[in-house]
DNA sequence: ACATGCTATAGGTAAGTCCTATCGATCGTG
DNA sequence: CACGATCGATAGGACTTACCTATAGCATGT
């Protein structure tokens, strides 16, 4: 026993507006017998009579009369499926969902999105990225594609990381003494930080540079307090509660707005941090996610210095 | 290449929901390849990437999220258009044809429609009877089913009949003195007659009746004035401009209301109209027009006196 | 490392789709 | 009234699709 299809809806809408079999075939290109035997089995998955044969031609009963309106509806709701999938595969609406969290938000965020409503104004964007641990968890659930973010290292638990663009590191501090000349390792060793992204601190990109440069003297390096997001880090420096090292991009957004007060200074050695895009290891991206990629790479590098090579 | 079916949409529905092929699979009684295969096929006709294939289980893609309100409208579609078909064909709903004509529709018309309506309240009726041409017409063309009627005589152009029931032909008159006694096949060849069923004139059984009652005296009928139906003849009857023969049934319903100064007598011999069920040779009828029967022959057996044998 | 739970693949059978060829019935015509 | 034209039904066969079982491949959690 067949099943209801849309074939056997368009065979019989065919027929209902021809009053023919015959020329139903010709107008779906088919021959007569197939849309006579699709006509037939609709009539039989029903379980009624929807044309009578008569002599020349077929006419539809009145319970044809009855379905045709709801066959019009069925093949005009596929049609429009059809329309919003095909639209949201070119972006010309749709959803296009992107990860960018830590840093990164600083840089690419607002800006980005209008970049992509300026170019596909049909689309919703979704910037997925309240707190690392949610964004994390996103990305290895498949629920996001791909992010941009400035914090963890490469290569961590089945992640791939590419590198797209690198951000000195600065000290900051509300106290101009502190910021007369660059801070050495030294220096920093006997500061009192002020740390963000505690949730990421094993692989924290920024941490790792600090660990390694401090390793060189010996020392851990002294986080008097911890927080996750960088702007209430920046706040505390503002206060003078504690100094802290952040990108220099972070810096220039955020401490005239944050930390009037407070100023930044190179380290010394100069640091870099590292902005990349991370998404699951072996996946193949989507329109989308190239998209988002190619947008936020061109952003940010129009704010940091470029990666080279 | 396949084409998009509801099949697919059922089963991008049912993973979609579950998140999952295997319980997708489960929840509509398929192995899980079948699923698959499904999904897979959906994707290859729209050429998008619906799931994101992710280590356990399957994640929507934005466009699935896209896709999803539509593939449920589809199917919720479907679903409608099958309940109606199945209302329609228990008579629930929809629409019940039925043709009617002649002085048929005189004792069986408004009353029918009331019968249908009592016994299945949802349903639409057309009783199709506006003029014999058009009526023949439509059975001949298949558009109308079966009818009943009350003129024409059996087993004409390719048509069949089935007689339901008869009833007595009166001769009608606004002058009292030709209504004192049965009006003989003498008296009725000198009368000034109107008739009604012009088109019908050739097959309609009451001239039928006449012409054989006639012939015996060696006469034609003397019709002087020929009209459509039955009520403009009443009224002319009622008008004392010529006297008429109709079905007493007809008779008793219209010549209070439209010749109340016209009466009625039986002819001598008494002659008899016949009232028959009339569709297509060699049709199996619907249910819809064997209930019509069934109900029409109910009414006019109450009215007039059934066909014996 | 192992068991587990999921998807992808392979291969075979049943069923459906669509074709060509032909029959039967109907309708208009000479 | 026989004729050709037209239309739907039927038969039979090539091809495709649907669906199954069995199993491999992979990710996940213990």
């Amino acid at each position: 026993m067949t099943v209801l299809s849309l074939h056997q809806l368009t065979c019989f809408l065919a027929t209902y507006e021809q009053g023919s079999l015959t020329a139903a075939a010709e107008e779906l290109g088919y021959a007569q017998p197939s849309v006579s035997e699709q006509v037939r089995a609709l009539e039989k998955t029903l379980g009624v009579e929807l044309f009578r044969r008569v002599g020349r031609g077929v006419v539809p009963t009145t319970v044809a009369d009855e379905l045709r309106p709801h066959a019009e509806r069925v093949l005009g709701s596929v049609e429009e499926a059809r329309k919003a999938v095909q639209s949201a595969k070119s972006f010309e609406t749709g959803t296009i969902r992107f990860g960018m969290f830590g840093t990164a938000r600083l840089y690419a965020g607002a800006g980005l999105v209008a970049d992509v409503l300026a170019r596909y104004p049909g689309v919703r964007v979704e910037l997925i990225g309240q707190n690392s641990t949610d964004v994390q968890e996103e990305l290895r659930r498949g629920r996001l594609e791909a992010a941009m973010i400035a914090v963890p290292q490469m290569g961590s638990e089945g992640l791939e990381f590419t590198p797209v663009a690198r951000d000195e590191l600065v000290y900051i501090s509300a106290d101009p003494a502190r910021l007369e000349t660059p801070v050495s390792a030294h220096r920093l060793s006997l500061a009192s930080l002020v740390m963000p992204e505690t949730t990421w601190r094993a692989v924290d990109s920024t941490r790792l540079v600090l660990r390694q440069m401090l390793h060189e003297t010996g020392r851990n390096p002294q986080t008097r307090i911890e927080v996750e997001d960088v702007e209430t880090a920046v706040e505390l420096v503002g206060m003078g509660l504690a100094d802290s090292v952040i990108p220099r991009g972070a810096a220039e957004q955020l401490l005239p707005r944050l930390a009037p007060a407070a100023g930044w200074v190179s380290l010394r050695p100069r640091q870099y941090d590292t902005l990349a895009i991370v998404h699951r290891a072996g996946a193949t991206l989507s329109p989308a996610a190239r998209l988002m990629i190619e947008l936020a790479t061109a952003r940010i590098n129009s704010i940091v210095h470029p990666e080279m090579g």
